[in-house]
DNA sequence: ACATCTATTGACAAAATGCAGTTAGTTGGT
DNA sequence: ACCAACTAACTGCATTTTGTCAATAGATGT
């Protein structure tokens, strides 16, 4: 018996991954939009954007990067003056810049759907409290 | 050459979707712990919660329904009475009532990065404005 | 009889994710 | 000289998770 999914009661927790995921490529657009930059420093910088750094492995960074790329929001080029191993530096693109605001706009809207959702669930809890108190 | 996600330029648009995922379960669980009620009723009840029913197809939220109930978070019986096919009703459980509330939580987190996020991208704009204007 | 609406499920391809590993240059210690 | 640790980027692959597209089936209206 295969069945899908099987999870421990208790396995709530995968939508920090989903919250993630959500806002990394726009995180990641924003500081090339202010400063042109490489993968390993854009991964670390990422803390100041609410990501956990434990949690977020360095493949998926790269990759995004590369998608990014390939759909033409961003370019790069290698740099290889910098001491240690070369770097692969991107830069925003004019695409990438429009798709930028886009993403923001959208994602204000996530936000507001977000805090719509959080004010049924107070006010269906306060109900209940009326109800039992009653 | 296969490439992964080679994507047009242009196909900045699928953050919809992930915003979707993001609240679709939350949505079902807050409309069990209202009600107990089944799949297609809830499915239509949606609309209010800002989800686009043309975009949604139907399977997806059965499917979320099944793997809540096999982590747990709600239960279910067949529904005969009623007319028309039976229907599966689902009900929240003591575990689901707690992770709805984790949810809450951490979906509340959620919309504040993507605030802060918001925040920085209109001062950065606002920074290149005055550059440009200087 | 046939279309339509209600209601749920299944199968399958495509995409996303996590993990581990590979390649390489640099720095510093022993 | 050798080794560990850090910086830097990438690849491969087995899972998970999605999205799409049906298939099934009772009920209702014409």
């Amino acid at each position: 018996m295969p069945g899908r999914r099987q999870g421990k009661p208790g396995s709530c927790r995968q939508r920090q991954r989903r919250g993630m995921r959500l806002i990394l490529r726009p995180s990641l657009l924003l500081m090339l939009a202010e400063n042109e930059s490489h993968g390993y420093d854009l991964l670390d910088r990422l803390g100041s954007f609410g990501f956990d750094s434990g949690r977020l492995d360095s493949s998926i960074v790269y990759r995004d990067l590369r998608d990014m790329e390939a759909t033409g929001l961003i370019e790069s080029y290698w740099d290889d003056d910098s001491k240690g191993p070369k770097r692969r530096v991107y830069r925003i693109t004019d695409v990438g810049l429009i798709c930028l605001e886009e993403w923001m706009a959208s994602l204000g809207t996530v936000a507001e759907q977000i805090n719509q959702l959080i004010q049924k669930f107070k006010s269906n809890k306060k109900e209940k409290k009326e109800i039992n108190h009653d």
